[in-house]
DNA sequence: CAAATAATCAATAGTCCGTTTGACTATTTG
DNA sequence: CAAATAGTCAAACGGACTATTGATTATTTG
């Protein structure tokens, strides 16, 4: 009886088990994709994508719908969230490279050192500080932090900034720790005159620390709010429709 | 950059992608083992037991001492629990199987429904409510919830339950919700008298909740304490020492 | 209905895993 | 120092995983 337990749980542990995976993980974290956009981000052949997604489906860690001709996948049981989060916590203590890198984040005088997401969320809340998401519009409608503003990375540079001077604290996050994009654009913001720091939480810390997102496009940044508008909201349904054995 | 992350990440996810791993995990969690101690318990090869190790530690989620000839290993960074615990709840929320299980266990009469585990440990603390350790000696004195009386469930035929029968409200435990020994243990408590309940939760679910757990034998339960003195206490010490690559 | 699109499937080849076996190293004990 | 003990290591074998290719299915569009 314990084996069958165990043999269950390695599944998940598998699903978890290849890099390919892990970054799908975290991109279906941030919003619902199709297969062949995945492969496209991932730089991955539509085929093995689509291996992978059968793992990680089969692990009942990936949600498939089919609309039309397309396959929507995401992740659905809250509960992953926190495992993301615990791992990656995980991985950071333990393993001597990333051990490194998160040291050398500490030194990073971008960095924002905040106590819990709360009292950020309260800061935000009471206009004491602007919160700028750096994702793509798509992910931004998703969902994203309550109050926080749609800037795209990728469009930062034509973007009307003016909006934001008149914080004096700016926060940037972006896709989660490791997420290129939010150490690039606060650079920009901060070359354009703008006191940006980086959080280093994404939506993952967020959700995992039992916070609500807020869904919908508000955008307000960027005027061209750029097609998408297929890029259906999260949704945190019930439960999982099917795994199909 | 983003690339190493995911696939030092994925290190973790490896080690956690095999049910013989996984088990010595859960065991390594309970307290320290000897490699031979460990591979008897798992009812695997000592070679085998030995290369899994070796993958652990790899991993960073094992460390490993020398003793004389004897290698003691056990799990030293305490984001494991959480990693632990956050893993088993994705496997029973969406796994077919375990989903079943737990539904199963939900209706277990012995089962004891508890709102949290701190308000569990205030009952225990207020004397209101028994708390039974139902797991061998050696792990009992590696680190049992505090108050806790040992009762190994392998002895409990012989054992005297008389200082028992002075709590209207007793709850067992052992190594987790998924250990065949709570479930066998309450029965044989019941069956001698006792009104005990058996608690999901175990040592792992406690520490990820943050709470402490207290070392060191206190036994006065079984008579014979048996040997296994040479069981180090758990050092949750300030990190690993080496992860040889 | 034919063409185009989105994705899965089946077969293949190369790689990586996990177990076993027997040899080897380090340490203790007599 | 020889024998016993505790583990690791290297080779080997079978099985599982991953990426690629080309074929196949389902759906939409012209």
């Amino acid at each position: 009886m314990k084996r069958i337990h165990h043999d269950q749980m390695a599944r998940i542990g598998r699903a978890m088990s290849s890099r390919v995976r892990l970054r799908a993980l975290n991109l279906l974290a941030q919003r619902p994709w199709r297969v062949s956009e995945l492969a496209e981000e991932l730089g991955e052949s539509v085929a093995a994508t689509s291996a992978h997604l059968k793992v990680l489906r089969a692990a009942g860690m990936v949600v498939e719908e089919k609309r039309g001709r397309e396959h929507w996948c995401r992740v659905e049981a809250v509960e992953i969230f926190d495992l993301l989060v615990a791992m990656r916590r995980v991985a950071e203590a333990v393993l001597p490279e990333l051990r490194e890198a998160v040291r050398g984040d500490a030194d990073d005088p971008h960095l924002l050192r905040v106590a819990s997401l709360k009292e950020l969320a309260e800061d935000v809340a009471g206009d004491r500080m602007a919160l700028v998401d750096l994702r793509p519009t798509a992910e931004f409608d998703a969902g994203h932090i309550p109050g926080a503003r749609s800037y795209p990375a990728a469009k930062l540079a034509e973007a009307d900034l003016a909006p934001l001077r008149r914080w004096e604290r700016l926060v940037a996050y972006c896709r989660g720790p490791w997420c290129l994009m939010a150490r690039e654009g606060v650079q920009a913001l901060n070359a354009r005159g703008l006191p940006a720091r980086r959080l280093r939480a994404g939506v993952v810390d967020w959700l995992a620390e039992g916070l609500p997102l807020i869904r919908g496009e508000q955008g307000a940044a960027t005027e061209d709010k750029q097609g998408k508008e297929d890029a259906r909201p999260r949704d945190r349904g019930p439960s999982l429709k099917e795994t199909k054995k």
